[in-house]
DNA sequence: CCCTGTGAATATTTTCACAGCT
DNA sequence: AGCTGTGAAAATATTCACAGGG
């Protein structure tokens, strides 16, 4: 018998590229869309169509010669690989503006992350429901994170208590975590600690634009 | 006269990086740090010193041999090449949960990115104050736009109108955008469009989960 | 044909390692 | 001594280009 469980890395770059695939293919397919070869994904994406393929290729032999790929199983295959398939349990921390947004973000729902818990510790928020969900003290963070089965923590607090919440969350047991905080966080080697910090981007973009303007 | 305008164009990855050490730079000489090594600027990113020796030289010669690098300078120069010093006037198209969350987003106004428009069409939210301004209408963009100096638009509204407000923001003359909607946009070659998608973070989180669990 | 999958070539990024400055 | 700046090597990532399948 083969042993299908040997998994090759997917380097970063390419479960980047993946789930970029993965949305274009789900509206493709939404429109009707059944099958697709590598240019076309290119084509849309303005890159290379070795490259599609060579993505497409870590997910395990799937296309078609001559035809190309079937939308569905690929579809099917990358949220396999990247494990969008199960449901996640997320722990929201900071109810701010940033929070709100965060928790009643379409496109997380729709990928199977589920806000379970939202942390404050503003006694003016506690107590408050968003999504169905009472905002909470961090205190007993360890029972409150086991008992709704949350895996994934948000950190969405001012970069001041970021360090401190992340402590927290190491404490109650959290692997991984998604930091909003404008700060680069410390923690043992077991958790990953992975940055979205929304004005990185908008900084990239003022390097474009102060270029563009001394040419 | 030595020519001082001509410009090595920095890589992608640089610029990002030089965005993070900026950022840690800046958190350090706060606390009174006045001079920093490349050595303790690799160890607290976790990454390779030559690298940010590299990366440090982009910038023009600034480090100090036997010392490290001058912090107050080394900041001024980051900035000063990426475009972090001037002021850059934005508009937000697009005023629910995470338009707010951008424009109260602390890290931002302390980039010098002013949001200095709010656009919504939806009637309940037209008139409403935020930050000091006022949410119009989407109509006579271009005039907005150039009354108020606004370089650089920010979508964040869903992923079906983000075309559409793509659209009218080329035509009202914007060239560059910050895409917060989950959707690839399509704009001719001059616009350049960069995404900020909140769950491609969170996505490839859950890959880094799924293939932890595997184990 | 027209497409995929993939060796081989190329390009880019990162790291090593060390000369040279302070 | 201790650090920077940078050629040269190593590691990664991307693209070319073509054999092979339907």
């Amino acid at each position: 018998m083969k042993k299908i469980t040997e998994k090759r890395k997917i380097s970063k770059h390419t479960v980047k590229r993946l789930i970029i695939y993965c949305r274009l293919l789900r509206d493709a397919y939404e429109s009707g869309c059944l099958w697709i070869t590598s240019k076309e994904i290119a084509e849309k994406l303005a890159i290379n169509s070795s490259q599609v393929r060579r993505d497409i290729s870590f997910l395990g032999k799937k296309g078609k010669s001559g035809v190309g790929y079937d939308m569905k199983s690929l579809i099917d295959n990358i949220q396999d690989v990247l494990g969008l398939k199960q449901k996640w349990g997320v722990v929201l921390i900071g109810a701010g503006n940033l929070g709100r947004a965060l928790v009643y973000y379409p496109a997380f729902r729709a990928e199977g992350f589920e806000f379970r818990l939202a942390i404050d510790n503003d006694s003016r928020k506690v107590g408050k429901k968003w999504c169905g969900m009472k905002i909470e003290t961090i205190d007993g963070l360890k029972k409150k994170i086991e008992k709704k089965e949350v895996e994934i923590a948000v950190i969405a607090v001012p970069k001041e208590s970021a360090q401190w919440v992340a402590d927290e969350l190491v404490n109650a047991g959290i692997k991984e975590i998604l930091n909003f905080a404008p700060v680069a966080l410390k923690a043992s080697k077991e958790v990953t600690i992975t940055y979205a910090d929304l004005s990185l981007e908008l900084r990239r973009l003022s390097y474009h634009l102060s270029s563009r303007r001394v040419k």
